[in-house]
DNA sequence: CGCGATTTGTGCACGTCTTCACAAGCGCCT
DNA sequence: AGGCGCTTGTGAAGACGTGCACAAATCGCG
């Protein structure tokens, strides 16, 4: 997709990469930025404003502008930035020159979906293993791979340079898995079981929960409903509100 | 479950329910409380201290007694929390006293993960409707619902009060799906398609891309990766760096 | 070559979230 | 009844994240 030859490490040669300790804030949000700028360059786009990335991006320009500068200096006053550019630079920072391999363990419901998903190429990986410990799973090929039981993950391990771990077996075997996955050396590993795992400092977890969502906006409805319900919040008549509900966290407003 | 009769609104009888408005931090750990409180009362506990529960939802146990706080006092010194209790205190701000509709927009690879799960039911939800625009699609049973036209949302949501509406279409559809689901009147919406949906204020919208986590896992990979790379960083000898590995936002440590 | 239009990069103030530390409260035991 | 140990609830301080507003930089044009 880039065109861009990018320096591979940002600026100058011979010191280290030495990635430059980002606010976690902002490591959250380069992949939207990401995925902004992929779409941009596919739509012919050679720069882009930060005003432009940002309502891409469903955020305040400002905030773009903050993250950005944190990588360096990637943009042109007056001009904006470069697509390419900028995309090869966040793609370095997220460690995605290399396309990383995950071994997925779980193989059920939503594991096949997953395994099924074909939009992980072109984000920056690779299901490289699909691990089940179901005997009657084990053989079965879904999308040119075929599910090993699970008890092969040091030899899977071996053989692919697993970098992340995805976790997608009930949560009484989640616990396990990590265990096991954190045994042949993954040190990153993203959870939807809905329990909280207990790993060894430097491994990183993260987790998906979607009754979690819900759930979140299921209270958000319910503070809705019980504002509607009582129009007079307080002492005042009736003084300039128009109608509106409060938005919270939302991304809002798009429009190339 | 839970064996408490609890009082509807929070405390006093008269006024309106009124919910305090939870900081936004509070309101996304809830939920983790409130799964962590279900497995603790399966397991025989009448009362928990906010020690014990912290660790079980893998939070600090100052936070966890700060985000209580902000519902009221329900703990008791010296003892701790009525594990039923708080269980009923927190389906209640959360909205989690009715079951709530959902309704699920795109029955394809994800879709059918998401369809097919029963894990929804013990966590307030229930999917009231499956839609989808392709008519090789519409028609199929899963899981004891018919998959039906997304054209007819109307109709759908007049039959069952949809509270919240599931996107899993493609991005390219997300939108337009976004549109229909807020003309029919829902106005919370949970979203697996990665893209940036516009919404009028007072439409709450969750994302959940899972290609983010991954490159969030990514970034931690590649920066540790590149520390172990230079073991100096900066100019001390070797001082007490055991060897350690910085962990982020992680969750750590259990053990009831 | 200089000027105005434009847009980045950032200092600063503000708000939110986290964490510590401890007084107040509760139950139990003597 | 009184004291003791335990645990909650919270004030205060610090860390972190956000957004405004503007100076500095760059481009294009006359
Ligand atoms: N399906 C969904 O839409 C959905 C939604 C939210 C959360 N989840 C969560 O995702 C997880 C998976 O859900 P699912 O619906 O795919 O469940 P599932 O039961 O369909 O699949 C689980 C798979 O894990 C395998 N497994 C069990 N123990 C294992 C072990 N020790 N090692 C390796 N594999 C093992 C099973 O053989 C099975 O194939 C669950 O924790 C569930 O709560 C799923
Ligand atoms: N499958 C995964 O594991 C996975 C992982 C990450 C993200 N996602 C995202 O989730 C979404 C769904 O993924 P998928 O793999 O299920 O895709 P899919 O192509 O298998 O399914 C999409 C479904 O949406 C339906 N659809 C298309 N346009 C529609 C419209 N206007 N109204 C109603 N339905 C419509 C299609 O008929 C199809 O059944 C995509 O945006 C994808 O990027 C999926």
């Amino acid at each position: 997709m880039s065109q861009h030859r990018h320096p591979g490490a940002p600026g100058r040669a011979g010191a280290v990469p030495a990635l430059p300790d980002l606010p976690e804030a902002t490591v959250a949000r380069l992949p939207e930025y990401l995925r902004a700028l992929h779409n941009l360059a596919e739509s012919g786009h050679e720069t882009v404003s930060s005003e432009g990335l940002a309502s891409a991006a469903g955020v305040n320009s400002a905030k773009l502008r903050k993250d950005l500068s944190h990588l360096g200096s990637y943009g042109t006053r007056g001009v904006g930035y470069d697509v390419a550019l900028l995309v090869d630079q966040i793609e370095y920072v997220l460690g995605l020159t290399q396309r990383r391999a995950v071994a997925l363990v779980g193989v059920g419901n939503l594991g096949h979906a997953l395994a099924g998903y074909d939009g992980f190429a072109g984000r920056g990986f690779r299901i490289a293993a699909l691990l089940d410990a179901d005997p009657s799973r084990v053989g079965e090929e879904i999308n040119g791979l075929v599910v090993r039981h699970v008890d092969e993950l040091p030899r899977v391990a071996a053989e692919e340079a697993i970098a992340i771990g995805v976790i997608a077996t009930p949560a009484r075997a989640a616990q396990a898995v990590a265990d096991q996955l954190v045994a042949v050396g993954v040190t990153s590993i993203l959870n939807f079981a809905p329990c909280v795992l207990s790993v060894p400092e430097g491994v990183d977890v993260r987790k998906v929960d979607l009754a979690i969502e819900l759930q979140i906006l299921s209270f958000h409805e319910h503070r809705k409903a019980s504002l509607t319900a009582l129009p007079a919040t307080g002492g005042s008549a009736l003084t300039a509100l128009p109608g509106g509900l409060a938005v919270t966290d939302t991304q809002e407003a798009i429009g190339t």
